[in-house]
DNA sequence: CTTTTCCAAGTTGTCTGACAAGATGTCAAC
DNA sequence: GTTGACATCTTGTCAGACAACTTGGAAAAG
């Protein structure tokens, strides 16, 4: 599947982001018109608008009818998250699942001190479903999160499983995420991952925060391997 | 002043976005079409448009021309990270402090191994800059910052800053910020935090990843500590 | 001279209609 | 069964018109 036609409203927006972000329009300046975009840019009204809409949707512009439209931040809300991020680098994974390493690490240690039985049998049940995924050889990549999400919840700190909603599924995007798990059932390394799975689990209900903190780790770190294995032979 | 009238695109953006998170358009799937929305809002072709190009920047959905518009996320990008943070609140701000903890023993531990000569200097820099404004009794809050940033930097991965910044600054109000600078002066914990502090770059300078982790780790459960002292006598 | 009112010009918001480009499904021909 | 033609639907863009609102300057009133 090629990728669909680029619309002309999405590199004005984008250029009107780069240019407020570069101080072209400082805060609570007004943008061009959109009489003046449109002879700019050779295009529509309505393409104008559109671009416009997006900015508002990033929360960078706020229109006034009759007045303008109007600078209100400098960067899109929450954009700094996924700054240099390039999905089409090795890299860019990695220093990911590095920065995640350090959060399920201690997630997992939080979660050994903290579950209550409620969400130990959530664990357990998340761990079920990925080990009934696996024997469908179907991909496994939400039932994994569903896995690690169940542990970052409970350590009853709702940062934890924010967090991982964040990195680790917006910051790579979905076809990626896609062809790992179509990748793990052919490589067959998914009986290896449920017995990582099982190792951290049972050190949860088992109440063991340092056992529970390594497990994660070596899953973890066994999952970098992996995935730089799987990107070393699919270049 | 006034707030603006609302346009009719946002409230269609708004439910388009309700009805995507609570699974009535499931990922995948096609939201209805552009002259099917119109008919159902009572709105021109135009307001519809502008509403589906607020999901586009949202990373929500996906157009392609002919076929539909299709949900590619079930929230918008980032929104999950400040969600249910008050700021007034003291366990929001020991949620997040737990959250960098995580990181930020990591990194200490990741800088250990990882810097440069040059990046070790920046971090003993970083150091006396704080010892400098404990000693002219000036808030030490940019100061402090600055040295975990520069312990960031050394690991080499820019997620680490990038986290920080976000999680060391935009989650925590700056007048709370400012108001822990100045009792921290008042309370005469400067020095205790600065014989930290060395403990944590001497053990970076000794590539000892072990002590920094452990001595970051010490910190911080300090900060946590002195941080809840803080907040119980205020209230 | 100062303040208020009025109005023209500019700006965003919405609608209508038309056509282009592309996707999808059906049917006929091979 | 496969391929090609075609109709229908869908998104993308353009043009034109009018509504609603803002702003600034000029004129009128005090």
């Amino acid at each position: 599947m090629l990728k669909p036609k680029p619309n002309l409203s999405a590199p004005i927006a984008q250029a009107l982001r780069e240019a407020i972000g570069q101080g072209q329009f400082a805060i609570g300046q007004k943008l061009p018109s959109e009489a003046n975009l449109t002879a700019l840019h050779s295009v529509s009204r309505p393409v104008v608008r559109e671009a416009i809409a997006e900015l508002r949707a990033d929360g960078m512009v706020e229109a006034r009818q009759g007045a303008g439209v109007f600078v209100i931040r400098q960067q899109p809300i929450g954009s700094a998250l996924f700054e240099g991020i390039d999905p089409e680098k090795l890299s860019s994974i990695l220093e990911i699942l590095e920065l995640r390493t350090a959060v399920e690490v201690e997630a997992a240690s939080l979660a050994a001190q903290r579950r209550s039985p409620a969400q130990e049998d959530a664990i357990f049940s998340a761990l079920k479903a990925f080990e009934e995924a696996a024997a469908a050889q179907v991909s496994t990549v939400e039932s994994d999160l569903a896995f690690h999400l169940a542990i970052a919840s409970a350590t009853n700190n709702p940062r934890f499983p924010q967090f991982l909603t964040m990195f680790g599924r917006d910051a790579i995007p979905r076809d990626r995420l896609a062809a790992q798990g179509q990748e793990f059932i052919a490589d067959g390394y998914l009986s290896q991952i449920q017995s990582e799975h099982r190792q951290i689990a049972e050190a949860i209900a088992a109440r063991d925060a340092g056992a529970a903190g390594a497990a994660m780790r070596a899953h973890l770190q066994g999952s970098q391997q992996r995935y730089r294995r799987m990107l070393h032979r699919s270049a």
